[in-house]
RNA sequence: GGUUCCGUAGCUCAGUUGGAUAGAGCAACAGCCUUCUAAGCUGUGGGUCCUUGGUUCGAAUCCAAGCGGAAUCACCA
């Protein structure tokens, strides 16, 4: 039992003994206690006063009092106000450090066996652009919060939904096979996603010019010429020998995509992501189909009089939605529906999490109230992670004006920064160019998944592409810094030394610096699991940031290895390798790695 | 127009189910390297927490209305 449960427990059972009433743990609400004033947890007894007749200062001293006869772990209270401010005795913050210590590490929970897994779907390209800037931020979180999902116990699966099929692919396929003449990524050398991504565009040029022939020729409106343009009739074409598995056109699909692919797994690579099953929209496409008709034949949706099917949500006060045209084709969310339950039955999953921007948000609320409708009961399970759009100063991304950040370039920028930074400063002279190349990859990463995950997932954020990602303060290089500068006295103390660290006597006297930073790492686990709960990889970043803070002050206010009093030394590097291990090791919940040297 | 989300320092963001005098970083200014890594540390200035009401011991946080911004309301994905 952890001391807030144990002061909890307490405070319920002063409650009862003093007035007769029943309340229950989960009522209780401890905070810490502000710097500014003497303690280490506060219980807020306003709610209390009631059921205790008292005045709030008595009814705190009534709890403060008793805390500290009942519990060894509370040695000292205060009262102001209504807030009862308890201190703990520094053997519990040593008893602490040196369990973690024993530990070797803050360990995060253990997987438990034979549990449903998460299933966390993130990243979800098309296949007809490369990844940018709001691909970055759907990765990351994706892979972050699947890491924190693991951190807290659970086992997770992570998958990619490639939308690999439909109009966009074939707008690529036709501007290569007009236009290309045989080109290939290797004979432009070109990354393959991008060398796709080129022929997409030049079809939009080529359509343009159609559209606004058809426009002066015709007088017909923007949108009608859009339809009536030969290449869309040419686009839709092909299309529809796609999906008649036409062999000629089946080959060029197969081999643009797979140009793309590989394209995506370097940037997926560089990105540090990863997923355990990789879906693809062509085979997935035509699921959910059947899930609709048996809706229809249940009498569950309707059909209209052209034959097209349909879900009545009136009852949840939304429109009503096509599940199936005319023509009995599908939409996307009779796919979605589709690969819900196959995700569903091959995971047998406790939770399918979506991480899928918030322009998405009406769409899942529909998604989730269909499969409801049809007597899904994992519809429940499934977990919409909207986040936000990422901005620019002039607004959103628009690939027709070329404000687009593309994810490979904004990746080089950041390492060349890491580079040209840390040259300047001139600390890895001895360093190898195998080194080196690793370090500027982890610092440049660093910097930019700090600075996407640090900001609250559901908020849109702002990148101005005018001033780079900074590399002080509350960055990812500053916690980097931090690990490395800790690591640098390990190195210093030896191995000897750090084995016999934890023999330290328990001494009195923490200093504020050494308290503040042992109440901090105690925190951890806390954050990790209020993580989970919120589904933030921004509680972890800021946490991490305030631990590197602490650790910096403290750091620069005492000495460590200097320090003559052994026992005062041992404690320190006791807690600076506690601190270090913490620091990695939330940095690892964020996929970002951090250097022993920099 | 309906629905949802957002509005905190010049800028970017924190602020734990309502709690004490609202916090960081950047930018500006002033200091600190003979000592374990200065990508660091210390200090100064900077606020109508969009506005107005309400709920209560207490509101940046909850409720209502208004103002401003975003997304969405497709037989696109």
């Amino acid at each position: 039992m952890n001391i807030e449960q144990k002061i909890a427990n307490e405070v319920v059972s002063i409650i009862l003994e003093k007035s007769g009433m029943q309340i229950g743990t989960d009522k209780v609400h401890l905070q810490k206690t502000r710097k500014e004033f003497q303690g280490d947890l506060t219980l807020v007894v306003f709610p209390y006063v009631k059921a205790m007749r008292m005045s709030p200062e008595l009814t705190a001293e009534t709890f403060g009092k008793h805390l500290v006869t009942r519990l060894d772990e509370v040695i000292a209270y205060n009262v102001i106000k209504g807030f009862l401010n308890l201190t703990f005795s520094e053997k519990f913050w040593l008893d602490f450090l040196l369990n973690k210590t024993l530990e070797q590490s803050i360990e995060d929970k253990k997987q438990q066996p034979d549990q449903k897994p998460v299933v966390v779907e993130f990243s979800s390209p098309n296949t007809n652009k490369p990844l940018h800037l709001g691909h970055i931020r759907n990765n990351l979180l994706g892979y972050s919060i699947s890491k924190i999902l693991e951190a807290n116990g659970q086992k997770v699966v992570k998958v990619n939904l490639v939308n690999d099929r439909g109009i966009h692919i074939c707008k690529s396929m036709l501007a290569w096979m007009l236009k290309g003449e045989g080109a290939t990524p290797e004979s432009l050398g070109k990354k393959g996603d991008k060398f796709v991504g080129d022929y997409y565009v030049l079809f939009e040029s080529l359509l343009r010019k159609q559209v606004n022939e058809l426009s002066s020729e015709q007088g017909l409106d923007e949108e009608e010429a859009r339809i009536k343009a030969p290449l869309m009739e040419q686009a839709r074409e092909l299309l529809r020998r796609w999906e008649a598995r036409d062999h000629e056109v089946v080959e060029i699909w197969k081999k643009m995509n797979g140009w793309v692919y590989e394209g995506f797994d370097k940037t997926y690579q560089r990105l540090g992501v990863s997923f355990d099953k990789t879906y693809y929209e062509s085979e997935t496409y035509l699921l959910g189909r059947d899930i609709v008709l048996q809706g229809l034949n249940s009498g569950i949706l309707y059909a209209k009089a052209d034959g097209s099917v349909w879900a009545d949500l009136s009852e949840y006060k939304l429109d009503d939605k096509l599940l199936l045209r005319a023509d009995g084709t599908s939409v996307y969310m009779t796919q979605d529906i589709g690969t819900a339950q196959l995700r569903y039955d091959e995971f047998d999953a406790s939770e399918m999490i979506y991480v899928v921007g918030n322009e998405q948000n009406h769409h899942f609320d529909v998604l989730k109230k269909v499969l409801k409708k049809l007597g899904k009961n994992y519809a429940d399970t499934i977990y919409h992670l909207s986040y936000g759009m990422v901005e620019l100063p002039e607004g959103k991304m628009k690939s027709r004006e070329g404000t687009v950040v593309d994810a490979d370039d904004l990746m080089d920028e950041m390492i060349d920064t890491a580079k040209k930074t840390t040259e300047e400063l001139g600390k890895t002279q001895d360093f190898t160019e195998e080194e080196k190349s690793l370090l500027y990859n982890m610092i440049g990463l660093g910097a930019l998944k700090y600075f996407m995950l640090k900001v609250d997932p559901k908020r849109n954020m702002l990148f101005n592409p005018a001033e780079s990602i900074d590399f002080n303060g509350n960055t990812g290089p500053f916690i980097q810094y931090t690990h490395a500068r800790i690591c640098s006295i390990r190195r210093t103390a030896g191995e000897d030394r750090m084995h016999k660290a934890s023999d330290f006597i328990l001494m009195s006297n923490l200093n504020e610096k050494e308290k503040r930073l042992i109440k901090t790492l105690y925190d951890y686990p806390n954050v990790v699991s209020e993580a989970a709960r919120e589904m933030s990889p921004a509680q972890i970043a800021n946490y991490v940031y305030e631990l590197a803070r602490e650790f910096n002050q403290f750091y620069h206010e005492y000495s460590i290895l200097n320090e003559p009093d052994v026992t005062q030394s041992n404690f320190r590097l006791c807690l600076s390798d506690l601190t270090a291990n913490t620091i990695k090791q939330g940095m690892t919940l964020l996929g970002i790695v951090v250097p022993e040297r920099m």
